[in-house]
DNA sequence: TTCTCACGTCAATGACGTTGTCGTAAGGTG
DNA sequence: CACCTTACGACAACGTCATTGACGTGAGAA
């Protein structure tokens, strides 16, 4: 087959599909969105998503190289999605508190896809524009840039890490999504004090409190160390 | 088929495979994990997992009601590994670091199984020892119930969610990784200071840090901020 | 010694990603 | 307007996947 990708931009993108539609990109993307938020991590197949473009599932290899190639691009467009629309406010803890839980927020939009991306750099446009714009707040706020990229590390890859993790427990079939849930509910409730005190003493906060996400009680968590660590905190900048 | 699957105690293990080997759910569990520490994540299919064992893939499903059973089996058994030999020294900050920084480790020793482990919940022996043990040193500690269980959910979803993220990069094919790691070099090595001042400046900074895990740092900063957040800091706890 | 059933093996099913080949119609060219 | 090229959609096929039902055999109970 050689190379089947045509690079974007010379695409002369003739012929619909024998059902009527003009493939591009783009499309693909959001229909591969649309699908795995309608029915799941496992309906993204490439066999499906021909069906829900209303062409042969071979026909998405003109493209995108192959699978993985495809997913770089639905994860670009997440972050795309998190960022559109975000300005900042020059409230640096406000701002990454925003982005934050933006970048949550878009992935928990689509769990399925989050599952599979958050875990991927794409050095794409809308992953490059997010990384400036963070690193952007840190050095304004004025860590210094050593300290500015320690947090931006930490900071993304905590909003990633739980990302995926509550994505993952939004993306699991029914069935094993119920049994998780019960989880804390049942083994977790009905262990004797004796032998597990501290479960025992904590048993109902614990079944409330795992339902939710434990993302925004650490995004702040890691805003306050970070704010202490801030030169000079709340203090006036220096005369000239 | 009915049930294939005879509860452990009442087994009676009888006739080694052709091959000559006697089965049993530790065997393929360890199995399992040797199998993806060696080949990577893509060769744990029971099909392989039969062929290490020197079994017919389907003896698995007598040991296992499918391959998300087996999975929660080697969850825990990761959670387990990572618990081993742990004794609280009563410093809840210095316990604190060293069960996160024992999951960290555990799961990148098995980076291929953590990706597919570390985000469901098992409920089983060692997970529930786990948790019983880290709300034992929050408590012990002084942290109010509530506030114990919040950051013990912090505090183990961010533990887990950058187990899985770190294990995730490990875990590529060495093509896709090596790509991923370029990334910092190449596409933001390259950006103008014109139009992406604050990537341009930390560029260096940047491609040195992401190339380590950013947990150690997330870490600290959320146990400082759990610090701070200790009733009586530091001070003398009360008379009687 | 006999009986039984636990469990290893075999064969089959349907879905998956991916590729080689082919035909055709869209677009450029004159 | 007719011709040619080629982009690209469709088809068919390959090998691998998880899972299941049927089978038979040998270990252990009696």
């Amino acid at each position: 087959m050689a190379e089947r990708v045509v690079p974007e931009p010379q695409r002369r993108r003739r012929r619909p599909t024998k059902q009527g539609v003009v493939l591009s990109r783009q499309l693909i993307v959001e229909t591969a969105l649309r699908l795995v938020g309608q029915h799941g991590a496992e309906a993204l197949t490439v066999r499906r998503l021909g069906a829900a473009l209303g062409a042969d599932p071979s026909a998405v290899y003109r493209y995108f190289r192959n699978t993985d190639d495809l997913l770089l691009a639905v994860a670009d467009e997440l972050v795309g999605r998190a960022q559109h629309g975000w300005r900042p406010t020059g409230d640096w803890r406000a701002d990454l508190r925003e982005i934050g839980l933006r970048i949550h927020r878009a992935y928990q939009a689509h769990p399925q896809a989050a599952l599979l991306a958050a875990h991927r750099t794409t050095g794409r446009t809308h992953e490059i524009r997010a990384v400036e714009a963070i690193l952007g707040v840190l050095r304004a706020a004025g860590f210094p840039d050593p300290e500015a990229v320690r947090i931006y590390h930490a900071f993304v890859d905590q909003s990633l890490g739980f990302a995926a993790l509550d994505a993952a427990a939004l993306a699991l079939p029914p069935a094993a999504r119920a049994a998780d849930d019960e989880v804390w509910q049942a083994a977790y409730g009905r262990l004797a004090a004796d032998t597990h005190p501290n479960i025992a003493a904590t048993a109902p906060l614990l079944a409330a409190d795992m339902r939710r996400s434990g993302y925004p009680y650490a995004l702040e968590l890691l805003l306050e160390a970070a704010a202490s660590r801030l030169p000079r905190p709340g203090g006036r900048p220096p005369r000239p």
